[in-house]
DNA sequence: GACAGAAACTAATATAATTAGTATTTTCCC
DNA sequence: GGGAAAATACTAATTATATTAGTTTCTGTC
């Protein structure tokens, strides 16, 4: 049993490759062993299981995300930031299709997951908080602007939209309206 | 071997009822079965296997929601209609936690599926339309729509918004400022 | 009442995750 | 360098799930 040097980055590594190169077959534990070349029970030696893999592949992928977000918004403010932000965030969910979905879905108590997903909003709160935005106000605009992007971006690697008009012409017009829309949300909150 | 009566419809919806109630452990046919008081294999002859009773889920899930957003915009226009379209478009999303991610993943080349799936639609674009929009604009801002109510209702469903503030809340803001943004982009749209 | 087809079943197979137990390699301490 | 301890990869076996094959029983029709 010649020993192949696996750790857990690298199992982890493989599963977030096969996840985002054939996001349609399901990354099974064998696929990533053979991957690997390593047989299936060699992956416990490195990790506690396919759930706790995902989880893993999960923690990376929001972490990397929250860097190329953060980067996004480094010097720029207002809409300018507002269009760096949304740029950044859906080329990160067109290169990994079968990750970046994973970056989405919270795990309510585990405190580690909560602490990167916070990293992640933490650029868009920046941001909406540099626009003026404080309280309620702030939160439910975060929001706003989190549910568009995520719904986009969902919504354009599923094949969601059907019809033969550009879906980057479609992404600006969002970007836009968000923009414009939140905008005049600010505008309509202080008097 | 007493005949129990089952028939497709039963099938189908046992199966989104069990999404629906435990949205958390996935519906194997096995649950499926046991809920209708019958072994696996007899599910076999109703359903072709349990990817084509997921689709047949889909489809139905994605026809109820159709049917919803359509009475929800009738008689309605402007803004009056948004409104009520995204207070629907969320009801549906919070009553059917299981059900209703399914009805906004597309299989491309299912016709059958394509059309459901442009029956959804329909009543964002018949609004958009009555609004004033047309062509590639009208494209976006439906897109626009749906994007933000998709997103918004996933992170709301998957726990994806931590903090303590109102849900509803965030909602009815998030609707206020796609009513603002689209309305600004259809002035900026038409000089 | 017989029969054709449908419905439900048991038995068996394939894939996937997981655990137990074993052998080998590496690490570390002297 | 040598040997104990830990880590790594393996084979074998178990469980869960989907699926197929083949059998039995029911049900509607003539």
């Amino acid at each position: 049993m010649p020993r192949v040097g696996l750790t857990q980055e690298r199992v982890v590594a493989a599963a977030a490759r096969l996840l985002d190169t054939h996001p349609a077959s399901q990354p099974t534990l064998g696929r990533i062993a053979r991957e690997l070349g390593v047989k299936t029970p060699s992956l416990y030696n490195h990790v506690d299981g396919i759930d706790a893999l995902m989880r893993l592949v999960s923690l990376d992928a929001i972490d990397r995300l929250a860097d190329v977000l953060r980067g996004s918004v480094m010097g720029r403010s207002g809409s300018d930031a507002l269009f760096a932000l949304a740029d950044a965030y859906r080329k990160f969910a067109v290169a990994h299709p079968g990750t970046y979905p994973l970056t989405q879905v919270a795990r309510p108590g585990d405190v580690r997951f909560e602490e990167s997903a916070a990293r992640a909003v933490e650029p868009v709160v920046a941001f909406l908080a540099g626009s003026g935005l404080t309280g309620d106000d702030l939160v439910h605009a975060a929001r706003t602007v989190r549910s568009a992007l995520h719904g986009f971006s969902l919504l354009a690697t599923s094949a969601g939209f059907a019809l033969d008009v550009e879906v980057d012409a479609s992404f600006e017009w969002l970007v836009a309206a968000i923009d414009a829309g939140v905008r005049g949300m600010t505008v309509a909150a202080r008097p």
